[in-house]
DNA sequence: GTTTTTGCAAATGATTTGCATGGAT
DNA sequence: ATCCATGCAAATCATTTGCAAAAAC
């Protein structure tokens, strides 16, 4: 089906000259097919209901080979596991530190100025991502639910 | 000298029940003395210099609960090592991929939108962090200083 | 055929944990 | 006197690395 994410990932190898795996291939699609973001791990385990035998360092550096390219976006949410995300529109996200839910959110923020600061501070900026932390409700609500009788 | 941000400390702490020991003094006053952010090793070290005989563990438990007081600000700028800064007015940061630096940005950002957003999805919001990630010109340089002959 | 990529197993390194002692209340 | 916080040493766990075999070019 998704033939056109496919040629994407393709022509951006050929390009590089590296080379067209079935991981790689399947890696992506995994990524461009879920509507969310997804761990290293959870990438893995999707990998390998279509790839029986990936590795879990391949998918690592079919990762980082895939920010690299710009087909994926890493988000470092500060929960100890770094999450990637496939999905075309950029979009930031909210992060409960007590529990570690992280939720993406659709609102759009006004970085341009900043984007404009950190290139004057000397950076070729790629990426600028937002991340609201907090409690979620169900982590600060004492009163309700977790210790219902 | 800074009695002010000690007493700050000493009164959370005294609200929250907890001991005003002389090594969460100390800390507090590393992160708040210094202009810029600092890892949690560097944090250690500069507290051996008052405080010979303090604990790595000690300094990572201390900047939880200064973190959770909301003294100190937590920055996960993904490079695998977590920083620590204790200026008091917000700002941002922005990140080069590749060696891992991390500046200072002062420009400000409107997030009210997206913190409003993120109530919605049910998260009491306590800080929105903005990074700026790419590649500085140290390290995109490959005509200029590096191979300088 | 040559070079890149993979899978495996082991290494790394930041951060956390368990537990007995020391210190704050 | 009591209970929390510290220091120590060992554990954890996501991610990375080295190397020989397999796959892409």
């Amino acid at each position: 089906m998704n033939a056109a994410a496919d040629q994407e990932l393709v022509q951006e190898l050929r390009a590089r000259n590296q080379r067209v795996t079935s991981q790689r291939l399947v890696i992506h699609r995994v990524l461009r097919e879920r509507e969310t973001h997804l761990s290293a791990e959870e990438v893995h385990r999707q990998t390998l209901r279509t790839l029986p035998g990936v590795s879990l360092p391949t998918v690592y550096s079919t990762l980082e080979l895939l920010t690299e390219m710009g087909l994926v976006r890493r988000i470092d949410a500060g929960t100890g596991t770094v999450l990637f995300d496939g999905r075309r529109q950029p979009h930031h996200h909210a992060v409960c530190r007590s529990c570690g839910q992280v939720w993406d959110l659709a609102q759009t923020v006004d970085v341009t100025a900043l984007a404009q600061d950190a290139r004057a501070a000397g950076l070729r900026v790629d990426t600028v991502q937002v991340l609201a932390s907090g409690t979620c409700t169900a982590c600060a609500g004492p009163t309700t639910a977790q210790t219902a009788a």
